[in-house]
DNA sequence: CATGAAAGTCATCACGA
DNA sequence: TCGTGATGACTTTCATG
């Protein structure tokens, strides 16, 4: 992990689609080198995939939702955490310190849909409340911050 | 937006890099008009961009945390809100219903560095308290959920 | 690790349906 | 909107510094 990488890293953490190319050209190297440093990058899992972002509005998910879970603690409790984790709507499920529980990030349509996977989510087992936090206005929304050089 | 536009949607949702050719492939159209519909859904805005994700252990980030920020209310509120936001470990930053308050999603090397940046925010001009959770594990952090129609 | 060359593949555009 | 075909650019591999 030298300053090349990080720069390669930066780039792509922007701009996914660029040319194996132009990625070369920016950073001053042959497209062969750089190809291989992205290769492994890829390996080591430093670069773990790339993926489109999509406007949430623009496919009908206007109602964003952090909903704290508290689960019974126990055996079931990573168990409850998995079954939170597949519904489609959540897209994060973190599991947070502090009386146990998990903290979601979710999507929905509408205050709506919003009450019907809450209702779901209450039936899940382990599960005994939920603590919703609607979001009004997104003002950042990022999956990582500028890579800087770690020795 | 018909089924062949979910689909595409789909496909770079999880994979962004892939090439053309073998988009158009998958959903057996020739590349020119995938490369059309992929263009048009970048215009439209329903695909905001292409970003790699990348490990943020690999890169010194071991410790993600959501904090509330509770800010005085008043002709401020958004200022403080484009501060917070402007903040490079901040990675998401929304604002909340309920008492004045904005979510961070925080992304730091450890608890010193949390520490660090908790005073900075603290600093801020209309910050009134925060209030962090630690996550300990993450069971899931995607940024959309599979595309459906929608008419 | 990096380079440069070579072969196959791809992006992109104009055109016709 | 889509498919075809042409062209220049690109990706990928490999032999070699």
């Amino acid at each position: 992990m030298d300053a090349v990488d990080t720069h390669i890293l930066n780039i792509l953490r922007d701009n996914a689609r660029i040319s194996n190319a132009e990625l070369a050209r920016t950073v001053g190297m042959a497209p062969s080198a750089v190809l291989e440093r992205v290769r492994k990058l890829e390996r080591k899992g430093v670069i773990e995939r790339y993926e489109a972002r999509i406007n949430p509005k623009e496919v009908g998910l206007s109602l964003t939702a952090f909903t704290f879970v508290h689960v019974e603690e126990g055996v079931g409790t990573l168990d409850t955490g998995q079954k939170l984790a597949a519904l489609p709507e959540v897209l994060e499920a973190h599991y947070t310190a502090g009386s146990a529980s998990y903290l979601l990030k979710l999507r929905v349509s509408d205050t709506e849909g919003l009450a019907q996977l809450l209702q779901r989510i209450g039936r899940i087992e382990g599960v005994r409340d939920t603590n919703s936090t609607i979001v009004l206005r997104t003002l950042k929304e990022t999956s990582a911050p500028a890579v800087v050089e770690t020795p």
